[in-house]
DNA sequence: CGAAATTATCTCAGTAGTAAGAATGTGGGA
DNA sequence: TCCCACATTCTTACTACTGAGATAATTTCG
């Protein structure tokens, strides 16, 4: 029953990466934390702040969370007055998510902070290796979204 | 106000080690949903198939969930019969997480399927390309984890 | 010994999110 | 034109989990 190398190499390359998101992912939310956001709520604003204002569905495939998820994270931050519904002109279906003037203050404020803190995070790495960390997720990436339909040995 | 490389490499890398890791960790989750579990519930039996009893702290610190979580986590299993709780012998507070012969059997059998739909996930890249990704995630989360505490330029 | 600090687990209220389905609106044929 | 399939958002019930505090047992040490 000796484990093979692919197999031995699938199982900790599973384990380092997700702690090595885990690790990233708890710096940025601490960092959002300390502004009263959680980490969704940031990604909403930092969207709305590089695209402009979006439909609420392409805001929510953007943040990858569900239609309920979007719903209630625009909800959350249009009470703290961080973001508004706007009325689509030629869809009376769809809503606009947009920035207010102060939910545009603060992300332009904190956004650079941001970077500051996942460039300290993953200082571990020099420029090089982390070029080829993004080449090689990258790839990973897609092939196991790719993989995401269809079992090993699926037929399909 | 343009971008350095740093800070862009740092933006990219942050976003794909998301993508890859929420892309495997779907795979895994599918995996365990197909037998009926979460998978909090198949780290927990695969960590007490692997190791043998562990007293629940134990458990909690290699499951990477907060004290109120191994409790919930070991209740639903144990509503399952996969787990039973076993007393300490020698302090009173504590309790064993032991898995039952159900749970024993289950995990047998569904830890080799595991394993291969993570080798079919991570299947984007050689064998050579897993070693090189791991030695970068090790180092990544290492120093991630030890920047957890300061903020960047902290004095502390 | 006995008080204080520590450790282990559990309880409880709250949170961020999902999934399914309802409500509403749109647009393309027959 | 009317109908029907589809798109878009919202609602509701639920889930997995966190964090703070409660409880109880253990260890430390004056």
């Amino acid at each position: 029953m000796a484990r093979t190398a692919r197999e031995e190499l699938a199982l900790k390359l599973t384990v380092v990466l997700g702690k090595a998101q885990a690790a990233v992912e708890a710096q940025a939310a601490a960092h959002a934390a300390s502004h009263g956001l959680t980490l969704g709520e940031f990604a909403v604003l930092e969207a709305l702040y590089h695209k402009g204002d979006l439909l609420l569905g392409e805001l929510q495939r953007k943040v990858l969370v569900s239609t309920g998820g979007i719903t209630y994270l625009v909800d959350r931050l249009e009470g703290k007055g961080l973001v508004r519904r706007l009325e689509c002109p030629t869809d009376r279906r769809a809503r606009y998510a947009s920035l207010t003037r102060e939910g545009s203050a603060l992300i332009e404020r904190i956004f650079p902070e941001h970077t500051e803190w996942l460039v300290h995070a993953l200082g571990g790495l020099s420029l090089a290796e982390q070029r080829t960390a993004i080449a090689l997720l990258r790839a990973l990436g897609q092939h196991a979204e790719a993989a995401g339909s269809g079992a090993p040995r699926d037929a399909a």
